[in-house]
DNA sequence: ATATGTGCAAACTCTTTGCATGGAG
DNA sequence: CTCCATGCAAAGAGTTTGCACATAT
């Protein structure tokens, strides 16, 4: 289970180090590629999906395209995604008892709740 | 803006009519050719365009995986998605005050609540 | 020295589109 | 009889994988 510290997968810890909001695949690879040019969009996916199941990265799946991801380290929060820019932001507040919505029957292991509209940038 | 009433459409209609949780393309697919078996993939895709366009459907951007539809006419409610079999079900209760959790700067305009675990089926 | 990691390109999956044929009006 | 709708197959977008080369250890 060797772990090698290449320039690529440093510059991809990086990115996720200066940001506080998930990112996709490609904001991933736009920001790598700022520091390792020649970073490609394979390494882009493989390493993101090591690192999430290394525990250093959370998958984060929301809703209008693919995965995102986001350092795992974070406290329970939720998330806004902008109908505009398509960014997504997080939320550090949290409904109370929203898990105990489920009809009797339903196990339920966790719960997302997405806001929806304009983010400040462009309202 | 003429809507012909094929027999594709009465089928694809007709299995929303059937359920109470949103499908996905495959799942009408399946189930439409149940009930016209020439049924192509393609026709699943341009018709719930069609009638979420139309507003008969509406559009439910569940994780994991593509967009799923359900009857429009449906009152406000949320989803559970079982990690098992990946069906989404109906929850028709709401957490109170959801959207007064965006910060400052932020305008939001819907909401979605998901919760994730196990359905009855799958427990 | 060795085997993991990278980059490219091909393969895959999901969704959309072009085109000839079919069928509703 | 007209067009809109369908089915097929090809084209796109996003993601994954195979393979030869590069490089961390």
């Amino acid at each position: 289970m060797g772990r090698r510290d290449t320039r690529q997968r440093q510059a991809i810890r990086g990115v996720f180090l200066d940001v506080d909001r998930p990112l996709t695949p490609d904001e991933v690879l736009e920001r790598g590629q700022a520091r390792v040019p020649s970073l490609g969009m394979a390494t882009v996916y493989r390493n993101v999906k090591l690192l999430a199941d290394e525990g250093w990265l959370a998958e984060v799946e929301l809703p209008g395209g693919g995965m995102r991801y986001e350092l795992a380290a974070r406290p329970h929060h939720h998330h806004f995604v902008c109908r505009s820019c398509d960014q997504a932001f997080d939320i550090h507040r949290c409904p109370e008892s929203v898990e105990e919505m489920a009809p009797a029957g339903f196990e339920v292991e966790d719960h997302e709740v997405i806001l929806y509209g304009r983010c400040p940038a462009c309202v």
